[in-house]
RNA sequence: GGCCCUAUCGUCUAGUGGUUAGGACAUAGCCCUUUCACGGCUGUAACAGGGGUUCAAAUCCCCUUGGGGUCACCA
């Protein structure tokens, strides 16, 4: 058990959409925030003005929303620690880089872009690990100052001293440790003003007072610069939790390459944000039992990060559907319907008038049958309009010469009965194959076909009964009109 | 290439010294069935390799190999 009330942070890049990974960070957090009594926070990392979108921040708090993850502090909802986007916090990067500055513990760097490509360049030659040489760590104050004057464009950077070693104490991984050699004098604030990554995420972490820094694994790497940075000003270091990453079918870091990276793809696809969750929290994770579904509450009660996996998760689809259909099963026929309904709208249905009662039956007959509500529509249209065409392969397997007469005989039948149940379908069914001499299927199969247009489906007898009985006839006289064999 | 992380069925995983190595998805077969599905049953399928430690190793240690991440004035 966490002892103090833990202040965890979900910091996206305003980029475009909410990636997938960044779901199951955010989840993470969540999680843990709520299974400890702590506050998720959400933090914009809007540090570099080239990679902007427009609309990026709206669409990412919508997407969290929608995934039911609502922040408790961020942006719009301030709790002291504000604001909660990094473009509005520049006077706090500025004022801490110079105490650092001050202190001998970053400087100054004029240094062309030009000069260090060609500096990476000769490292990479030699086979050597690419990093600065301190060349503007050897300039005197004047010569800075005299710079400066001039306007000459800078940027400062972190004094990393040698030969030191520096531990990361990671939740999932355990002791992980680094030589400073292998750190870089990475650049804090960058000729724009604005800071990097960095040393904005080190300043907001301790200035909103994060105690649990749980991201994904690419980050594992560069932590050592934050550490430093967080001995340099002297302050408290958070706990660290390197996720493991989501991997294409390749094993290679998920990407936009591979598949559908952005959850408010697969939102439109019609996945259940239950499923996603659900399945992103799997993706590295398990309570150690096979349970398997699970709602966001359930996950809340019992996450742990200490049974998070360390090895990264292929991001499998084919399980993320069949969890989709698991979750469509576990909702009511009424929430299902609405959901219908939505889809409907958006359908070339959309006119279509159908009763709420009728729309229960069409989602009790097809629930099993589908993994996405959309699916209803696409797959049996013919609830809601007559078929436009059949089946070419059914009609050359199950249309045969005597199957107009016999769909004939059954409209009449029918067509006797008041206000037919399903039985009387059913019975009506069984009397005409009797009286014909030929098996129920004879039947079954033509008259499927005529009122449905394709060959698989919901039972018969609830396809009539949901179409009611006109429909039904109706459709049979079209499809006597228009199938010839 | 340097540094770091990592390694159980095809995939997600359970397993923390003694198990017939379990579950789920996928896959194959059977059953149910008017179709398509659902469902039920059964099957195929894994401890990367090599050394140690130990009475005993999937579990602990080391090496190798494989995979991944990272080395930007991007996050």
């Amino acid at each position: 058990m966490i002892s103090e009330n833990p202040r965890v942070r979900f910091a996206p890049s305003p980029t475009g959409y909410l990636h997938v990974g960044g779901l199951r960070t955010a989840l993470y957090n969540y999680l843990f925030a709520k299974k400890n009594s702590g506050t998720f926070i959400l933090r914009i990392e809007d540090t570099d003005r080239t990679r902007l979108v427009e609309g990026a921040v709206e669409n990412l708090i919508t997407t969290l929303k929608w995934a039911g993850l609502d922040y408790d502090e961020g942006p719009g909802k301030d709790g002291g620690y504000g604001p909660y986007v990094q473009s509005e916090r520049l006077d706090f990067y500025k004022k801490y880089t110079d105490e650092l500055v001050q202190q001998k513990k970053a400087y100054y760097c004029f240094c062309t872009s030009d000069r260090l490509k060609e500096l990476r360049d000769e490292q990479q030659k030699g086979g050597l690990q690419s990093k600065y040489d301190k060349h503007c760590l050897r300039l005197s104050e004047n010569e800075i100052n005299e710079k400066l004057s001039k306007n000459e464009p800078y940027v400062i950077r972190l004094n990393v001293q040698p030969d030191e070693l520096i531990h990361i104490n990671d939740i999932i991984r355990g002791d992980v440790t680094f030589n400073s050699n292998v750190v870089d004098d990475q650049i804090l604030l960058k000729s724009d003003g604005y800071p990097t990554y960095h040393l904005a995420n080190v300043v907001d972490d301790h200035l909103m007072k994060i105690t649990h820094v749980i991201r994904g694994e690419e980050w594992l790497s560069s932590t050592p610069k934050h550490i430093l940075l967080y001995q340099f000003f002297g302050w408290e270091i958070p706990k660290f939790a390197h996720l493991p990453l989501l991997l294409n079918p390749d094993k290679s870091k998920l990407s936009k390459r591979q598949g559908d990276v952005a959850v408010e793809d697969y939102r439109a696809k019609g996945y259940l944000k239950e499923a996603l969750v659900n399945f992103v929290a799997l993706l590295g994770w398990s309570a150690g039992d096979d349970k398997e579904f699970y709602s966001l509450d359930e996950l809340c009660q019992s996450f742990s990060l200490e049974r998070v996996n360390k090895a990264g998760a292929v991001f499998n689809i084919e399980k993320l559907q069949s969890m989709n259909f698991a979750h469509l099963q576990k909702k009511t026929d009424e929430e299902l319907s609405e959901l219908l309904k939505d889809e409907l709208a958006l359908s070339s249905f959309k006119n279509c008038s159908i009763s709420n009662n009728k729309l229960l039956l069409i989602v009790q007959a097809m629930k099993e049958r589908i993994n996405f509500v959309k699916e209803i529509i696409l797959n049996a249209g013919y609830f809601f309009a007559p078929p436009q065409a059949y089946d070419q392969d059914a009609i050359k397997k199950r249309w045969t010469t005597e199957s107009a007469a016999l769909l004939q005989k059954f409209s009449e039948v029918i067509n006797a009965i008041e206000n037919p149940a399903k039985e009387d379908y059913e019975n009506a069914l069984h009397r005409v194959a009797e009286e014909s001499a030929v098996k129920n299927a004879a039947i079954i199969h033509p008259l499927r076909l005529a009122v449905s247009g394709v060959s698989g489906g919901p039972g018969l007898y609830d396809i009539f009964f949901i179409l009611g009985k006109e429909e039904t006839i109706n459709r049979i006289n079209i499809a006597l009109e228009k199938i010839k064999v």
